[in-house]
DNA sequence: AGAAGGACCAGTGGTCCGTA
DNA sequence: AGAAGGACCAGTGGTCCGTA
């Protein structure tokens, strides 16, 4: 038996979204493959710390990949997880794919993606990287930003949760704020930050990151305010 | 009695679309004003070369905008046409608008659009400027292109078109030819050419431009081939 | 016939939430 | 519990075609 779940969210900062219909269809109920009830990839080993230790066993059911774990850098993520390295990585990838995208709209005259868009997803699975996914790489946005913008702060960042033991879910959050801090410095223009580092400059500005911008802003001018000196707005 | 259309076209360049569903559902079909038969705005006379001439009558449907005519720059439309000049002023509104939603946007810390979008078009509309519509000014996008980037150029049509006494059409279909033979000097990159001046960079590069400086690269290079010295490719 | 624009559709950005 | 990602939805870019 399962529950209906009732679906909010906060589309882009404004209001709140329309009514939505029941989602979840639960496609591809009955299992027409050979599985049984698991099954794991039957080699093993590779263990460059850019290498995904997924599975990818001949035929049956894709696996997932292994879970992130926080790793300092350089450092190999032990069996059934990937490192951090390889995280960022999978940003280098679809980087290149992007630069595929657009070297061939441009041959056929069609409009280029500046951005990495679906159609960079969908071409990343249609030649193989099937690893590659919109919902993992935009939750992890932020974290490569922190890696391309101040890749020392980033490091101390990973090294610091690693010995604290903390998972990857912490870490992550925690790249929040220093990038909020990179951004004040740069009059809280998140955009403008994302927009003059190239390898930054592809990733749309995480909805979440904006917001925490934002709100700094708005706490910076609070107290500038109070302070007595009101500065003029930036915009 | 009317005939059901088949509904072809070319999506971007790519392969034609899958099947469509039958269109126009026919809404709004019983009219529950006062209107009668026919009806025209009551006022009249503004003639500035920028003004509309269209109606806007107090209450009752909303009247169609008039079409435009060819004009000389500088020229007033006679009675029920608007003239060029209005229509590339409807350009320069539609920047102020956008410059609006991006103030706004930033404003609250949302992401900004960087072009004309349906966001501004349904600003516009909020405004009061339903007379400026998407359908409208895509389909004239590269007329104020060619207006923006050779004036002159650009002035020397309308003239010679108006002297002709040819339909807006035909002169629509003239602005393209110009605008490709700068492209040409740009390498064919209409992005480029677009990207590179400040009152064009708001608007998306039209579909049907871009194909026509795609097929003038393809006839270049074929001819550079045929002449013996085979250039690199663009791309 | 020529033209303006309401309304449609395929594919997007964004991310929820059923799944492992 | 923590996490990966299939799948969904609101709103987009693009323009067709019923309308005046």
């Amino acid at each position: 038996m399962r529950m209906m779940a009732s679906g909010k969210k906060q589309k882009n900062g404004s209001a709140g979204r329309k009514a939505k219909k029941a989602r979840r269809k639960k496609v591809n109920d009955l299992r027409l493959d050979m599985q049984g009830d698991e099954h794991e990839e039957g080699g093993g080993g590779r263990s460059e710390s850019t290498e995904s230790s997924a599975g990818g066993g001949v035929g049956g059911e894709r696996q997932r990949e292994h879970p992130f774990v926080v790793t300092e850098p350089g450092e190999v993520a032990r069996a059934k997880k990937n490192g951090l390295d390889y995280l960022f990585h999978l940003y280098e990838q679809c980087r290149l794919f992007l630069l595929q995208v657009q070297s061939m709209a441009k041959l056929h005259g069609q409009k280029s993606p500046t951005k990495v868009t679906n159609q960079v997803f969908r071409y990343a699975s249609k030649v193989g990287a099937s690893y590659i996914n919109k919902p993992k790489m935009r939750h992890y946005v932020h974290c490569y930003a922190l890696h391309c913008l101040d890749e020392d702060a980033s490091d101390a960042l990973r090294r610091a949760y690693k010995a604290r033991g903390e998972n990857v879910g912490a870490w992550r959050q925690a790249c929040y704020a220093p990038l909020v801090d990179i951004a004040a410095r740069h009059g809280f223009d998140i955009d403008a930050v994302f927009a003059a580092h190239p390898r930054l400059a592809i990733w749309y500005v995480p909805t979440r990151l904006r917001q925490l911008c934002h709100q700094a802003r708005s706490a910076h001018d609070a107290a500038a305010a109070h302070a007595g000196a009101m500065p003029p707005p930036m915009f």
